[in-house]
DNA sequence: TTTGTTTATCGTAATATTGCAATATAATAA
DNA sequence: TTATTATATTGCAATATTACGATAAACAAA
């Protein structure tokens, strides 16, 4: 095989499972860093950046947004991308169960 | 290509990227949900719990154990896995981060 | 209109991941 | 010793990811 049996998994294993994917990446770990380090951020600031081709971080920047990770909104021919809050508080939340599940554990 | 250029990037982004990775797919979220919900865990146990074989089993806990995600203890014949706090807190504490930062920013 | 600027998509090669049958290893029990 | 039990490793096929050149699309400026 090679696929992933995600169909035997619950939504919620899958749905977070998602977001970790689309972090898994040293480049879209460098992207969000850049993203927080910068005030209003365009797509061509990245590729500046990053010793990466414009056509690749083209496609990070694709994995993070369709992870909801950031949000692009077009500002004239650029586009400008952030942070989601949302989707952060999201991940910070799974943490937060699991801190909580393993106060109660012995190791 | 198809091999990540993981030497352009710094240590650290490699490193939290290895973390997400090591939690990137469905079986190994399913994992440490189960393991937060036994009190002692051995292999077995999750290979009854989970719809996958058991070297594919193991080869998802080969990963969260290199990861350092959880940590397995050897108790005669069988392996009581569970874990990690200080892994979990690694990443927490790079969530902190994101929202310190963040708490700055327009968006 | 044409030109330049910015970002997205296509196509493809290189590499990585996933899953499992078969087998190996390690420890205990008989 | 020979089972038995629990986990790991090997080998391989199917699929996914990564990276980038070429090209397209969208828009502004001249």
């Amino acid at each position: 095989m090679g696929a992933s049996k995600s169909e035997s998994f619950s939504v919620e294993q899958n749905e977070i499972a998602t977001l970790f994917k689309a972090l898994s990446h040293p480049a879209r770990i460098a992207i969000v860093d850049y993203l927080l380090t910068v005030d209003s951020c365009i797509c061509g600031d990245i590729v500046n950046e990053l010793p990466l081709a414009q056509p690749t971080i083209s496609q990070h920047l694709k994995e993070l947004k369709n992870a909801n990770i950031i949000k692009g909104t077009i500002e004239g021919t650029a586009i400008c991308y952030c942070i989601n809050p949302d989707t952060i508080d999201k991940i910070e939340n799974h943490f937060g169960m699991i801190r909580h599940k393993l106060k109660n554990k012995c190791c």
